[in-house]
RNA sequence: GGGCGAGUAGCUCAAUCGGAUAGAGCACCGGCCUUCUAAGCCGGGGGUUGUGGGUUCGAUUCCCGCCUCGCCCA
């Protein structure tokens, strides 16, 4: 409703500047609102920004604006005043609002073209981190808020890099710090399974361990080091034992990471595998190309001497004084190619630009049924099961944290480069800062910190280190403390629905904290935060939800009939800003997800919903319900409330968190 | 050395295209449970928006210099 009047407003606007005597056409125009509810429920500032191109004062103008928008008689309206020095200040007409935002009107978007999100990436050698739970959690609700209000397929990716030098670590340490051949790979893995160990804790400990001997015998350096490089070309040539201890453990490792999201209710459609990237001879079919499109050229002096090097953007380029010094490598001297180079060849694909495509499998099953795929090679076996729409993208979106910016801007270069300009600019780097640790909770893990440390305002995580915060660990801290907090107050529920309901609080908690923060503010991750269940948390939210469907069951109706019965009623929202105050934030849901959206940025859904459930509880005690003698009255509150709830768990939904039934 | 980002209350963060008295949460202090659930509500203190200039009706926001921190690149 809010969005929809904002709308009229501007169309309005739009509409009496463009006949005399102002003759002036305007795209857009910033819509505001007044400090106080009693000013109205929009404020255009438009006034002072003709004031320069009219020569006149902003006051008189918006004056005249008023009159004009007055004498328009504008559905919905009730008054346009100028306040200040030329505020526009627009007054709805509750009544017609408010029986507007209680019919409800769906919001459909007609996207015509297929968005693929990818999201997680997880090397597969260790446990998920709190760092991980970031990114999945931002992509997750990116794909669920870009969902809302049409049909389309969205797809959700998650890229596995199984032959990369993490694994590689991973397959030293099992190798030669244990003397585990492939079979005593299967065995050990087995025993893990049968003793309920989880196969990516054990790893996080091992890449740790094999991280710090490399470096532990100074004598032992290069050895080691050599270890490590055959192990890694031996995963990238495939068909060995090393490569199949590789693929054993790493696909276990993505099964548990599948699990560990599906507990915060992400799901994915297809893992495509940096195996099948290689095997497919993706880079060959890309190298070729970039050669034939003229991106890429071979540097024959300075110290790229011998590389394939591409332009890097925003520079001047090779000039006559000589080589570009500045020029990205995409293929080094040796031969080998650049992580750039295979991530260029990787967005060909994503864009159906390459010629070649991966084969499919299933993988994983979700409870609801949807099915989650894995890259293969060609089999005709696999053929019927194909999904077809990967690799056929319009619109991609990475979600990577902000280091990675240069390498990303790098493949869009290229993709520019190509020829493949609209792919450019239709490539979205969804970029994020990184989660740390602050020093307090550094300790907490066990970690000596020197003076200059706790001076920090925070740590970085390590997995070489082991140093971090693994993401099932935290989920299950959550949900204890959760637990604790159902138990006490409702010790008359059975165990399963008290866990069933502290595992939603766990997970509306824990997805709050990581989307509360706009994306390019760095996450000093904290116990203390992260288990908060009060103030500016999802469990607020979720009370407030839960307290507000209370009201439904005990006056034995539904939110549907309230709303019905106040459709029908005289009763209207005009009795005193408190009541409109809620209705008013109730009708900004999807003007606030449209913003969200638009601007990639899911704190500002995160700080609607908070908002929302913030003056819902504030109504909720003002206004009591169930005791309301003046029927019209009750009907009114109860239709606010009911307004209130379903708009709240909408926006809780598009953040991917569920309203328990009582908490 | 080059590029990018950041610096706002004791702490963690907001502030839409340059707009009305810079807002929340936490922490602290004081009230409110015989009531639809106190994971809540109400009230209070707390700010030279890193710093020095500039642009204008108006700057946390835009421009320039400096300081500090972080990330990326060679």
């Amino acid at each position: 409703m809010y969005r929809h009047y904002g709308q009229a407003l501007l169309a309005a606007i739009q509409e009496i500047l463009a006949q005399p005597p102002y003759e002036i056409a305007i795209g857009t125009m910033a819509i505001e609102e007044p400090p106080k509810l009693e000013f109205g429920e929009y404020a255009l500032p438009i006034a002072f920004e003709l004031a320069k191109r009219l020569k006149k004062a902003p006051r008189a103008i918006a004056v005249d604006l008023a009159a004009s928008l007055t004498q328009k008689k504008i559905e919905g309206f009730a008054s346009f005043e100028v306040a200040g020095a030329g505020y526009i200040n627009c007054t709805l007409d509750r009544v017609i609002a408010s029986r507007r935002l209680a019919g409800h009107q769906e919001w459909r978007a007609t996207l015509v073209y297929f968005p693929l999100i990818e999201h997680t990436s997880i090397n597969p050698n260790k446990a998920a981190h709190v760092g991980h739970l970031r990114n999945a959690i931002l992509g997750d609700t990116l794909a669920r808020m870009m969902r809302i209000g049409h049909d389309s397929i969205i797809g959700v990716q998650n890229y596995i890099d199984n032959t990369g030098v993490q694994v590689a670590d991973v397959v030293v340490a099992l190798t030669h710090l244990e003397g585990k051949n492939l079979a005593a790979v299967r065995q050990w893995m087995q025993y893990l399974a049968q003793n309920g160990q989880r196969i990516d804790f054990v790893c996080w400990d091992l890449y740790a361990h094999v991280s710090q001997w490399y470096d532990a015998d100074p004598a032992q350096k290069e050895a080691r080091k050599q270890i490590r490089l055959d192990t890694l070309h031996a995963l990238e040539q495939g068909g060995n034992e090393i490569s199949e201890i590789a693929e054993l453990v790493s696909t276990a490792i993505v099964r548990r990471h599948l699990e560990t999201m599906q507990r915060l209710g992400i799901e994915y459609d297809f893992l495509p595998r940096e195996s099948e990237v290689l095997r497919l001879k993706f880079w060959d079919s890309a190298f070729a190309l970039m050669k034939e499109k003229g991106v890429l050229y071979k540097e024959t002096a300075g110290k790229n001497a011998g590389c394939w090097v591409m332009r890097r953007a925003g520079t001047a380029g090779a000039t006559n004084d000589g080589p570009d010094e500045e020029a990205k490598v995409i293929v080094r001297s040796n031969g080998t190619v650049t992580y750039v180079g295979k991530d260029i060849a990787y967005h060909l694909w994503k864009f159906h630009k390459l010629g070649l495509d991966f084969s499919k499998k299933n993988f994983y099953t979700y409870p609801d049924g949807k099915e989650c795929y894995i890259s293969c090679l060609p089999d005709p076996r696999n053929l019927e099961i194909e999904p077809s729409y990967f690799g056929k993208a319009d619109v991609v979106y990475n979600v990577i944290d902000s280091r990675q910016t240069d390498p990303q801007n790098n493949v869009i270069e290229a993709l520019r480069g190509m020829g493949f300009t609209q792919e450019a600019d239709n490539y979205h780097h969804f970029s994020y800062e990184m989660v740390a640790l602050t020093p307090r909770c550094a300790e907490q893990l066990g970690y000596a910190l020197s003076d200059e440390d706790r001076a920090r305002p925070f740590i970085e995580v390590s997995g070489r280190k082991g140093f971090g915060v693994k993401a099932d660990d935290l989920i299950d801290r959550m949900i204890d403390a959760a637990l604790a907090e159902v138990t006490a107050r409702h010790p008359e529920l059975s165990a399963d629905e008290r866990r069933a309901i502290a595992s939603k609080i766990a997970v509306g908690a824990l997805r709050y904290y990581m989307l509360r923060t706009t994306r390019n503010t760095l996450i000093a991750f904290d116990f203390k935060d992260a288990l908060s269940f009060e103030g500016e948390t999802g469990p607020y939210a979720q009370y407030a939800a839960v307290r507000a469907a209370n009201i439904f069951r005990k006056a034995e109706t539904t939110p549907e009939d309230a709303i019905a019965a106040y459709a029908q009623s005289a009763a209207h929202a005009e009795n005193g800003d408190s009541i409109w105050a809620v209705w008013l934030a109730a009708s900004k849901s999807i003007y606030v997800i449209e913003q969200s959206i638009r601007s990639m940025e899911p704190a500002y859904l995160a700080k609607y919903v908070f908002q929302l459930a913030q003056q819902f509880n504030n109504f909720y005690h003002q206004h009591h319900i169930l005791t309301e003698s003046d029927p019209a009255r009750k009907t009114l509150l109860l239709a606010t409330a009911a307004v209130t709830l379903r708009e709240l768990k909408r926006s809780l939904g598009w953040l991917g968190i569920d309203v328990p039934d009582v908490m």
